[in-house]
DNA sequence: AATATACATCGATGTTTCCCGATATATCGA
DNA sequence: TCGATATATCGGGAAACATCGATGTATATT
């Protein structure tokens, strides 16, 4: 295992893709309305806790969420309001572009 | 060759997923600074022509970027201002995180 | 027409990432 | 202590992705 020097723009890659999974994104969104412990990202998603749990452990270790733990719960939430701001951008880019985001499919093949 | 419908979130995820690669946000930040043709951002990048093409048809297909072709050459920009905007925004969460590990109180177990 | 230039696409390969069941760890209540 | 709850981690299979040489296509130059 090399533990290679990041270069700045790496970091930078490494941060948007921590936007870049409809299951992270899906958690950022809900935390920027409100911070949440697991158990209820869990339910609000539907989807198995171990896989959950993955995405906010990349969340945190990418530090766009901050876990603070009481007891057996951890309550999650976004740490910066960037973050926020930043998805809220990207959701106008989307809107002031065409929405066929979805044919960014260079290795898809039909 | 079904075709899903993709709801919000995966196209805002696949948007971000433009930013989420090292060579793709170079290209971006240099189509920040200016316009730029193909052959260009490949000399400014130094990586292989089908590589940076790859990319750049990416990019173009998420409509991050907007090519203008004029005889052989291809010229690409920024479809959008708000993507500067969105790389500034998330240079700056990279810097408070980065003040955040500092000023972190905890002791580090290293 | 022949050659060179600019760019896109193909194909193969190796890597990363995602997902989820199973399991581990920690904490609470009885 | 025992069982339940809350969360984290492990393992491995499948899908998505990045890379790059080779090749294709269009345009310019001579």
């Amino acid at each position: 295992m090399q533990t290679v020097q990041p270069t700045q723009i790496e970091l930078l890659a490494k941060l948007f893709r921590g936007f870049g999974d409809k299951t992270r994104l899906a958690i950022l969104k809900s935390l920027a309305e409100s911070p949440k412990i697991a158990s209820q990202i869990v339910e609000e998603l539907g989807l198995p806790q171990s896989t959950v749990s993955t995405h906010l452990g990349c969340l945190r270790d990418c530090n766009l969420v901050v876990a603070s733990k009481s007891g057996r719960r951890v309550t999650y939430s976004l740490s910066n309001g960037l973050i926020k701001e930043i998805i809220g951008l990207a959701e106008n880019v989307l809107k002031t572009t065409y929405q066929n985001i979805w044919s960014c499919v260079n290795y898809n093949e039909e």
